[in-house]
DNA sequence: AATATTTGAAGTGCATGCGATTTAATCGCC
DNA sequence: GGCGATTAAATCGCATGCACTTCAAATATT
């Protein structure tokens, strides 16, 4: 008998976590051909995503809704306004502190990147429903995660 | 009146994809500290599970298991090698491919290994059947990606 | 049998991700 | 006002992750 039926025999499989991985992965690899044609990367992406939303706004505050490091983000950024997609200025309120703002180019990207979330809606085929619920129950689970990282 | 209420005026946070991305860098991140007892990675620890749970195995069907590319397993097998966890030989039926075989000391680290995925089952905070479900979402979803990228 | 095609790994180049450190600016406290 | 602690970015080192290419071995085709 097991000692430990609930978890020592998952198989690789079975794995929450190698299912999450994968998914990630796969969900990169879809939007890789779409972004392509906007010769963005899928974090490049998401970056613009966040300045569509909200420009201005500081790498920081980038940081936070993405979960990523200045490590990741600054060389990142730095790509993006090397293609004259967004200006990077230093906030003078908070000489720390990097704004980033869209440039024209960038601004009119955004229309081209419309048809982006259609395109992958339709490749997930899920319901308006059950991919809210999804989202839901990954940002529980990536919630509980850390919380209890930081224990 | 939006012309694409499903998908055109998601937020950043609403999207699946960002909530995708974000969950398994945060299980990724949960376990860095419990693999770093092993000296191990992620990946590298996913490997080490498929060998510990199939060894022999090839670098082809790790890669089928994990939908990882040789690029990426190549190096990241060669390392695992020069801790003496595993062993690589060219298979003399076909000389192709490469099959990994557990070192005693890759052995060994199974049973240190034995107490990381109840750690982890702890920190997630699911119960059994939320947890299996969400797996098989997640499944269907990487499956359901990989289908309409291959169109 | 000779050749073309396919296949499994490995090599190359580039963009993440992140821990750790560094730098500069701001804050907190006295 | 001065000074140590904190904070926002940037830098560094290392390990992925993947498209693309290369190489050698095996398979298919003529």
């Amino acid at each position: 008998m097991k000692i430990n039926p609930q978890t020592s025999d998952l198989t690789l499989d079975d794995r929450l976590c190698v299912a999450l991985y994968t998914a990630s992965r796969a969900m990169t690899a879809r939007y890789r051909p779409i972004l392509a044609e906007l010769s963005l990367t899928y974090p490049q992406y998401l970056v613009m995503v966040a300045l569509w939303e909200s420009a201005p706004i500081t790498i920081g505050e980038v940081g936070d809704r993405l979960s990523l490091e200045s490590s990741t983000l600054s060389p990142l950024v730095k790509r993006l306004e090397s293609m004259n997609l967004l200006k990077r200025r230093r906030n003078p309120e908070d000489e720390r502190s990097v704004t980033l703002e869209l440039t024209k180019h960038g601004d009119a990207m955004r229309v081209r990147a419309e048809s982006v979330p259609h395109q992958i809606s339709t490749a997930i085929g899920l319901s308006e429903s059950k991919q809210r619920e999804l989202v839901a129950q990954l940002r529980k689970l990536a919630n509980e995660l850390e919380i209890s990282y930081n224990d």
